[in-house]
DNA sequence: CATGAATGAGTGTTCATTCAT
DNA sequence: GATGAATGAACACTCATTCAT
């Protein structure tokens, strides 16, 4: 037995690593190569930049991730929100207030959602090199909420709160004012800022109408 | 230095290069770096692949552009449309037909053009690296665009063609499925294409419904 | 991207890294860049030659060296002797003793020395691109030299061992001999090597003659 | 016959063009090709630039030298001044007012001489690459060069005028400070010029006094 | 002869990936 | 597990050389 002897190399690390860090390297790493593609894209992304951004060496993002393009699928996979359904059915109210209550919804935790515009436009830049990214987010996320619209229209259209509309097969039309918003944010929001509120408002004005029965 | 020796290239090209070919080697080249730049993104195009798309060797490409970042640029302002805002004028008919004409014309100059689609993912992908860019685009297009749609909007509010909406001052919204149809293209369009005849009718119906008078 | 494969490389280096090399890698490589540099000069240099000299790999290089320019200067700095000027004061004699020291000295550490030849063979060729390189010498090595020089003679002349001479002035003249040796052996030596013991005597005793008081 | 229609292109070149210029030609790019090597060395010349220096498209360059390679060669040849050894016979006076004669000569022609310098630094940077150069330039200038000035001083010491010096089997020895002036000027003259009038008569003093004979 | 557009091998530099420690 | 030095394939860009006009 050596004695204690506490070499130079000693408590170079706060005491619990196994703990503090070990468990949460991998999000770490994920939470950072989250940022980094979202800001560069995925080929001009560095994984140098992703392990100073995890405060981690280079070499162990690939104790967690295989690759560059593992850690990437690995990123969009942790950005898929889980049952994105069950907000519409929690949510309270008859059609079109219920119609409303989405509205806000999806501008306060989409629209609104920094997070959220990096991904739409990860999305659209990389889906050329990962077509299947498209398709997971399809599945995940835009057919199930089109789903969800498409009930809510129908059922207002059924108790005679809505009238008839084409867009009851297009739901996704009465949404696209709330992607044009975050296109506009990644595209010209240094420049010529939105006015959120009036914007929301003003789509909600519009959907509104354009869904009033004629009688009305 | 080495001596470039370079191999003695079988006279490759027919005759007449000073008509055929020198004329158009700038088009060429910036083509060939349009549908790489948009197949790719800015990071993973590669001068070789657009150099072999244009037919021409490397280095030619480099007689024409400085270096990629000017081809880029070169690239983004040859694709800048002339002349936008002269199209409300020139349609004919009161606002509501100006109306639906204007849908027409954006459905199949824009939505249905693959080049105008492969625009707008670069803006996307690349206006964080080119901030320029969507600044571009923006005064060239956004801008004018959405001045015509509002002029169209007012017009027929002044007229008393449409009721009064808070969207005159978004006219992006009005458009904003248009956007979304080319998105869709983009992301899902061999899985899930888009009956854009139907969408288009969708699209139209609901701003008709939505600009509608009560009384009407 | 391209997922750089980096082809199983069998192991090629032998085990204790930690000591022989790390600690030397720089130095390897600057001493590899300072051969290659002074053989071919700096446009002509080839950072594959130099990490072959050194036994690395390219990349290497530039983990040590930002780019070639700078390890181009590294070489540079790292081939300023230190402390030339106290050589003349730790010489014993009176100015004529002393100046047939400083002589031997010269020859044996700067004339016949294969590395000081080519640093010359650098500075004249690359003066040019890298002026301050010029100044760097002149103000490390020459001014000082040539300020022990003139000392020793201004010394001689007033202890009345020396005749008075312009070349009190300029005692670079006095040295030059020496610089033409230098440039003799990197262009003719191959041919017409020179006898540098009787051209050193002779230098010796042109420089005594040419002292020598007019009545001695 | 076609008549006189003078077309288009006519009349872009002044007319005897057969005579001004092409007989020139050949000399023209010489004469900028020097200029370009001696600014930037072989490797970093670029023809492009002494094609533009000497006006002529780069393609021209090669109608008249193989390659890079052989215009450097012809240059280098084309500095070799002729007969240099006649300078020497034609000087008039007794040995001592011909080695001032030389001198002055040697300061006049050389020394001070932009060309002389160039050539004395591509020497010195190529003759690693380019070994026959200095073969060819001992032969041709030091060579004849040491034996005119070996002749003087033998002449000087059988006449009396000379003491005996070891230095008249080095003769470059006594040059020596001339080739140091022009070393100086291409390294140190923006910052540190010399006083080459005084440089020369410390020079030259310093010769004379070491020649001296004893008795003196 | 003269031109200069075109070529493509070669070079500096980057960066994903590996692996000895 | 964690590190980061080392690797080398790949890429942007250059420039000597060719050749159709």
């Amino acid at each position: 037995m050596k004695a204690h002897q506490p070499t130079r190399r000693a408590a170079r690390k706060p005491a619990r690593r196994g703990y503090e860090k070990r468990v949460h390297r991998h999000e770490q790493i994920l939470s950072a190569a989250f940022e980094v593609f979202a800001a560069r894209g995925f080929e001009a992304a560095r994984i140098d930049e992703v392990a100073a951004q995890a405060g981690v060496a280079k070499g162990t993002v690939y104790l967690y991730f295989k690759n560059k393009e593992q850690l990437f699928r690995a990123v969009v996979r942790s950005l898929i929100p889980k049952r994105l359904d069950l907000l519409v059915k929690t949510l309270p109210g008859r059609p079109p207030e219920l119609l409303r209550g989405l509205a806000e919804q999806m501008y306060t935790n989409i629209v609104r959602n920094r997070k959220v515009r990096a991904i739409v436009r990860m999305l659209i830049s990389e889906s050329g090199r990962f077509p299947q990214l498209a398709e997971i987010y399809h599945r995940e996320i835009i057919a199930p909420g089109m789903k969800a619209l498409r009930g809510v229209l129908a059922d207002g259209i059924a108790a005679g709160d809505f009238r008839q509309i084409k867009a009851i097969d297009f739901p996704q039309i009465i949404a696209a004012p709330a992607l044009l918003a975050m296109v506009w944010q990644l595209l010209f929001d240094a420049k010529h800022p939105l006015d959120l509120n009036a914007y929301q408002q003003a789509h909600v004005e519009l959907v509104q109408n354009s869904l009033r029965k004629p009688q009305d």
